[in-house]
DNA sequence: GTCGTTGGCATTTTT
DNA sequence: TGCCAACGAC
């Protein structure tokens, strides 16, 4: 096996970043621009070279899905099965480590990993002494501000006063500290501990940092725009060597960052010449994925944003000639969704296979008008997303089930499960039982026996719980002698769990029912049942059935990483996309954020990127008037193709006023906009119409289709303030007003 | 303790 | 508009 054949049909980019073994090497990464061929070919490139044995190489993704598809490409370059590699997700690897150091943190190497259900639970237990008001300041937002420490890589001693930025009435640090301390009790951890422990051994305990710089010569990062401060300071840590050279090599690409709101720091990418220095850059930007319009239509659009390391891409491909993008402008979001499908039915048509369609969406909630109008036009599609295999609730209590029986004190588990199926065990009964394991200083299983032997439990209730117990002790011996799987079988069937669905009439639990069984399919891969849980704790995702010939309907921060011939992109909407949260929120910063994810949306293209904007969209129960996105107005003209033009931002002036008698008769019919005019091809009729239209004052009686007649209250450039006899004062577009004459 | 009703509410979510 | 959570009635 020689390493050459691995570095042919490499661009001399991409083959100096694969090359650049030595010293700290940040590889700029555009969209497309074979990053992950780049990580994984460093990668064996670093092993056949002798550089270092596969142990030595520390790499690190985000996702368990780049972790897994870069395991595979490393075995299919090095000819063997990638195994034994320290090759995981931030996460994970973390978790490996923290178990062979855990008691410097209080813990020991059997600790437990908390997902979101025990966290609340634990948070709401500790946070009673302070008496929260928990209308003013929800635990699961309370949970996310020390979530946000520990991003930052703050304990609770490191929390300074003026960052307990007054949520719960400034007590926010104390419930930290309260927190760290029942989680040390219950020897457990929640995701952000797994990094944050770590760092904290890592700078406290200097043999364990030496430890592990002997052991890593090589680092490897992918995706590194998206780090928060403790993975950075992690990095930092295992990669400033005494005396010997920062190996570390990032991936990634600053115009594709899109987590600033859970803690990731663009700052750590733009940093990090500073960080490391004499480190390389190596700029790829050649596009081997979209044609050559959707890389300029991308490219004009993230050029508005400051502060950027600067790439440009190029088009990589021979045949990168295409289709502008174009930009759809519709009458309501019924219409819009209405577009999106026609379209697809006609590529349908021609060929196109719908696996290789998608439809980006800002937010969850725009997905549903998709989903109606696909099942109404009878395309097959699939929603990405939403609750993932391991989050379900069946999951998760077969998951608290099996916490129990391999570990009795396990009283988050235990507390999730107790009352599923109903035992008859309310809240009263569960403070009994807390009260109970407090006295006799034990677990809640433990109480749980202890009141049936003084008669604390009557009646229903004390049968069933006697019976659960049995269950527990009968299949821990079966656990032992016949190993997991059998085990746990057991315990779903005996304990009532699976009969529950059974006897579930809702149409879901079917589904359910066959969540399980995928479930328990899985516990055969592994060797012990202690195995399988940490692997689903950290690992477990869903791993999406073959790829079908489905339409995907997914989040644009879904869709990253993604690929598809024909990406649909709807509601660029003011409000919608830039999201006016975000703007409120986070300013300039947050704007540049939503125009990145933009970018990531468009490139996502290989041949068709399709754009749509509604000027009216349902959300929630109100119609809402929409301007067109300012976006749309920066995707430079000479790439894209406008299409049933509602007026843009920038000739709102021009346009408004435009349509005052007339003519968006059929709207319903139409899947063109209501107005029919083409950008910069205004023709005579309409500036005829133009000229003769009323002008909209205030005071002028109005008419518009979906609100009804009222009065303009005040007018300015397209955006006019009118009091409508029905439905209360709106601001909307002039151009959708007509002017009543009396 | 369970069931039904009401009222508040509603981005993005790699682990 | 539709969902979930918290509360009040049996």
């Amino acid at each position: 096996m020689t390493t050459q054949s691995h570095l042919e049909r490499l661009n001399p980019e991409q083959r100096a970043a694969i090359e650049t073994t030595e010293g700290p090497l940040l590889v700029l990464a555009g969209a497309g621009t074979g990053k992950t061929r780049v990580l994984t070919t460093r990668f064996a490139h670093i092993l056949l070279s002798g550089h270092a044995k596969p142990w030595q190489i520390l790499a690190v993704t985000f996702t368990n899905k780049a972790a897994r598809e870069m395991r595979e490409r490393i075995s299919a370059l090095i000819g063997e099965p990638a195994e034994g590699l320290w090759l995981g997700t931030f996460h994970a690897l973390c978790a490996r480590m923290l178990r062979r150091h855990a008691e410097y943190v209080g813990l020991t190497s059997g600790f437990l990993i908390l997902d979101t259900d025990d966290q609340l639970r634990l948070v709401k237990q500790v946070v009673e002494p302070w008496r929260i008001d928990v209308k003013r300041w929800p635990l699961p937002g309370l949970l996310g501000v020390i979530q946000r420490w520990k991003d930052r890589g703050l304990t609770p001693d490191r929390v300074t006063g003026a960052e307990d930025c007054g949520y719960a009435d400034g007590h926010a640090r104390a419930i930290y500290a309260a927190y760290q301390t029942r989680l040390r009790e219950l020897n457990a951890c929640d995701f952000g501990d797994l990094m944050l422990h770590i760092v904290e051994i890592l700078r406290t305990r200097p043999d364990v940092l030496e430890q592990y710089h002997r052991l890593f010569r090589y680092i490897l990062v992918d995706e590194y725009q998206d780090t928060n401060t403790v993975q950075y300071l992690w990095l930092r840590l295992l990669a400033r060597r005494e005396g010997a050279p920062s190996n570390i090599c990032c991936v990634g690409d600053d115009d594709q960052s899109i987590y600033s709101w859970r803690g990731a720091e663009v700052e750590n990418i733009l940093r990090f010449e500073k960080d490391f220095p004499g480190a390389k850059i190596v700029r790829l930007e050649r596009n081997y994925r979209s044609t050559a319009q959707i890389l300029g239509a991308a490219a004009g659009l993230i050029a508005h944003n400051d502060g950027r390391l600067g790439k440009t891409l190029r088009p990589g491909r021979e045949d990168a000639q295409g289709l502008p993008v174009q930009i759809i402008s519709t009458w309501d979001s019924d219409a819009e969704a209405r577009d999106v499908c026609q379209r697809i039915e006609t590529l349908r048509r021609d060929d196109h296979a719908l696996g290789e369609m998608a439809i980006l969406v800002r937010a969850g909630f725009q997905t549903r008008a998709f989903e109606e109008r696909l099942v109404q036009f009878g395309i097959p599609y699939r929603i990405v997303g939403g609750l993932r295999f391991y989050e379900r609730a069946e999951i998760r209590d077969a998951l608290a089930y099996m916490r129990v029986l391999i570990n009795p004190v396990d009283d988050l588990a235990f507390e999730r499960i107790v009352n599923v199926p109903k035992r008859g065990v309310g809240t009263a009964a569960l403070q009994k039982l807390h009260a109970e394991a407090r006295a006799r200083r034990s677990g809640l299983a433990e109480a749980v026996e202890s009141l049936l032997q003084s008669d604390g439990f009557r009646g229903k209730s004390r049968e069933r719980l006697a019976s659960l117990m049995d269950v527990f002790s009968g299949q821990r011996r079966t656990l032992e002698k016949e190993g997991h799987v059998v085990a746990v079988n057991g315990l779903l069937e005996d304990s009532g769990y699976l009969e529950m669905w059974r006897n579930d009439t809702s149409p879901d639990a079917p589904g359910r029912l066959e969540n399980l069984k995928e479930l328990v399919r899985a516990l055969a891969d592994f060797g012990t049942l202690g195995e399988f849980l940490e692997h689903v704790s950290l690992v477990m995702d869903a791993e999406g059935a073959a790829e079908e010939a489905r339409v995907s309907v997914m989040t644009l921060h879904g869709a990253k990483g993604l690929e598809f011939d024909t990406v649909f992109l709807p509601g660029w909407e003011e409000g919608v996309f830039p999201s006016q949260r975000t703007l409120d929120e986070g300013g300039d910063k947050g704007l540049e954020e939503e125009r990145r994810l933009a970018y990531v949306g468009i490139t996502r293209a290989r041949h068709r990127a399709v754009i749509l904007h509604a000027a009216s969209r349902r959300i929630y129960a109100n119609w809402q008037e929409s301007m067109p996105s300012r976006f749309l107005d920066e995707l430079p003209d000479e790439y894209v193709e406008r299409e049933g033009e509602t007026p843009t931002r920038r000739d709102r002036q021009d346009y408004s006023g435009f349509f005052s008698n007339s003519v968006f008769s059929d709207s319903q019919n139409s899947t063109m906009a209501p107005l029919v005019a083409k950008r910069r091809r205004v023709s005579p009729v309409h500036e005829d119409l133009m000229n003769s239209a009323p002008q909209i004052e205030v005071g002028v009686r109005v008419f518009h289709q979906k609100f009804g007649s009222g009065v303009v209250v005040s007018a300015d450039r397209g955006a006019t303030e009118v009091a409508f006899e029905e439905s209360g004062t709106r601001r909307v577009m002039s151009s959708y007003l007509q002017v009543m004459s009396d």
